[in-house]
DNA sequence: GCGACAG
DNA sequence: ATCTTGTCGC
């Protein structure tokens, strides 16, 4: 992955201090592009069971072109915050976290199911989990939660700028012919040109971009016990020589 | 005051 | 977010 130093994460005990925790982040957010070219792009989402506490989490690697799968984490915990829009990396974040520190393999980018600077306070889900990482970041969300746009061309491929006061915060974007677009917006550590790079070279034959997709898929797996937490190749693992030979 | 409101 | 079968439309 790429040079940026990972902030630690804070844990608020209320909705008070986490939108001044989110007034503070926002200012070390980065949108400059990204230095380096992306090979491994993951994708990272959650799963829980209605009106149960238990989160569980997943970051699945993707390596480009192919967009296949080489590995994965998976992670479960406590849920430690309530669901309020606009506060919802608060709730996700630390099952996130476990499930980044167990990856062998840090990603060159990562797409979070949810928005990135597309938020009131710019500071969404995407947003934070980058800067926490360290790792460039954007957001794909389902639906919005703030700013207004134009419906974008019916053709896959198509975007339509997401504004809010002022401000292209993201785009609406096509992702397939005729059904509803998604919404893209940069997380942190990387340009708008690299998010819809990125955005298209991760188009499969659904709505839903395939690294988010994936991700999605594996938590509910991993929540139903069809899969067990940890750590998961779909290949060989890269190989370590050992001291002994050298 | 009213509508909107990621997952 | 999750619970669920069929159904309508490109």
């Amino acid at each position: 992955m790429q040079f940026s130093a990972s902030k630690p994460y804070q844990h608020p005990q209320s909705a008070e201090e986490a939108v001044q925790l989110q007034q503070q982040l926002r200012e070390q957010i980065s949108l400059s592009p990204l230095t380096a070219p992306v090979r491994y792009l993951a994708g990272a989402d959650i799963s829980f069971n209605l009106y149960e506490d238990t989160v569980y989490a997943g970051i699945v690697v993707l390596e480009l072109p192919g967009l296949t799968p080489v590995v994965h984490a998976l992670a479960q915990c406590v849920a430690g915050f309530p669901y309020v829009p606009g506060l919802l990396s608060f709730r996700e974040i630390p099952s996130l976290l476990q499930a980044w520190e167990l990856l062998p393999l840090k990603p060159d980018a990562l797409v979070v199911d949810g928005h990135g600077i597309a938020h009131p306070r710019r500071m969404g889900i995407a947003s934070h989990f980058g800067l926490v990482t360290g790792c460039p970041s954007m957001g794909c969300a389902k639906k919005k939660l703030a700013g207004r746009y134009e419906e974008p061309a019916l053709e896959k491929g198509s975007i339509s700028p997401l504004l809010h006061k002022k401000e292209v915060i993201g785009w609406a974007f096509r992702s397939k012919t005729g059904t509803k677009p998604v919404f893209i917006s940069l997380g942190n550590g990387m340009s708008g040109e690299d998010a819809l790079s990125l955005t298209r070279r991760s188009l499969g034959k659904y709505r839903i971009p395939e690294p988010t997709r994936q991700a999605h898929l594996l938590v509910n797996r991993f929540r139903r016990g069809e899969v067990p937490a940890g750590v998961h190749w779909y290949v060989r693992p890269p190989h370590t020589p050992s001291p002994t030979e050298k």
